[in-house]
DNA sequence: AGAGATACCTGGGAGC
DNA sequence: TGCTCCCAGGTATCTC
């Protein structure tokens, strides 16, 4: 499933492939995914020049000129490749994006909760008024202890909730929230406005440390891809208490407990996590 | 307004 | 073995 580490790999990937070339043909293959497709039948992001492919959050950005863009997301199950457009379509791939030099960008989505949409800028280089109410970077200078423990005040959500708020921080999935605030001794059950700035200063440094674990580890947190090319993540095998319920906790050996929380799994220690 | 619940979707695993 | 049921996840949107 592609977690903030997986995008990040996938946009380095088509920054190196896409910049300079020019869009032909945009087919798309159903009305809908996550969102219409319709913005993409727009004739006027034909010819354009493909400038830049970033990301902000989980969203991978494919820069236009003309201050057009398309946005993507990937979803739980999305792909993107580059392939000749000779290949034949895959079951899934419900946008193809033909470019000037015989290659095509596939975006591919067996359970549909991606989407691609075309957008305008406000200026190159900027972000969509689309992804305007996000919050900070988790790997950025600006995710800070003293941050997280300001924006927590007030808040009565449980922290592990309040974590996965992409208003609060972006980036940090279900996996990444069990396994920071086990790593940070936090109990996911924890009211957010209680959570105090020493322990917001362990929980952003878990964070920080955990994302960057995963990106080492070659991204993919679970093994839902194994098989293809046998690029099963190896972050898999660094998890401590994510779909470990029964197991011994590997801090204090007591059984690690699930609950559900805001309809996502949830992994935690009773002794271990306060 | 804030917080919680729900819809969306399908492959894969568990259980019968 | 083959069938059914249930679950996983992020985000937009709904409801209270």
């Amino acid at each position: 499933m592609p977690e903030l580490p997986e995008v990040e790999t996938v946009v380095r990937a088509l920054s190196g492939v896409l910049p300079g070339r020019r869009l032909t043909c945009i087919e798309t293959f159903r009305d809908a995914i996550r969102l219409p497709l319709a913005s993409l039948s727009d004739p006027d992001l034909l010819r354009r020049k493909i400038i830049a492919v970033r990301r902000r959050a989980r969203y991978p950005i494919i820069e236009l000129t003309g201050k057009r863009a398309l946005l993507l997301h990937l979803g739980m199950t999305g792909t993107i490749r580059v392939v000749p457009a000779t290949e034949p379509r895959r079951k899934h791939e419900h946008v193809i994006l033909h470019l000037d030099d015989g290659n095509t960008c596939r975006f591919d989505d067996p359970r549909r909760f991606g989407f691609v949409i075309a957008c305008r800028l406000t200026a190159p280089g900027a972000d969509p008024d689309e992804l305007a109410d996000l919050g900070p970077e988790p790997l950025s200078d600006a995710f800070t202890a003293e941050y997280l423990h300001t924006r927590l005040c007030g808040v009565k959500q449980k922290i592990k909730t309040a974590l996965m708020d992409n208003a609060i921080v972006v980036g940090i999935g279900n996996i990444y929230a069990n396994e920071s605030l086990f790593r940070a001794g936090i109990s996911p059950l924890r009211v957010a406005e209680k959570v105090t700035l020493p322990q917001c200063r362990k929980l952003v440094g878990q964070v920080k440390q955990t994302l960057q674990a995963a990106i080492r580890a070659g991204g993919t947190s679970i093994s839902d891809f194994h098989g293809v090319d046998g690029a099963e993540g190896k972050f898999v095998r660094e998890l401590q208490i994510y779909g470990k319920a029964g197991q011994p906790c590997p801090r204090c050996q007591s059984p690690i407990r699930r609950l559900v929380l805001g309809g996502r799994g949830t992994f935690y220690c009773s002794r271990c996590q306060r």
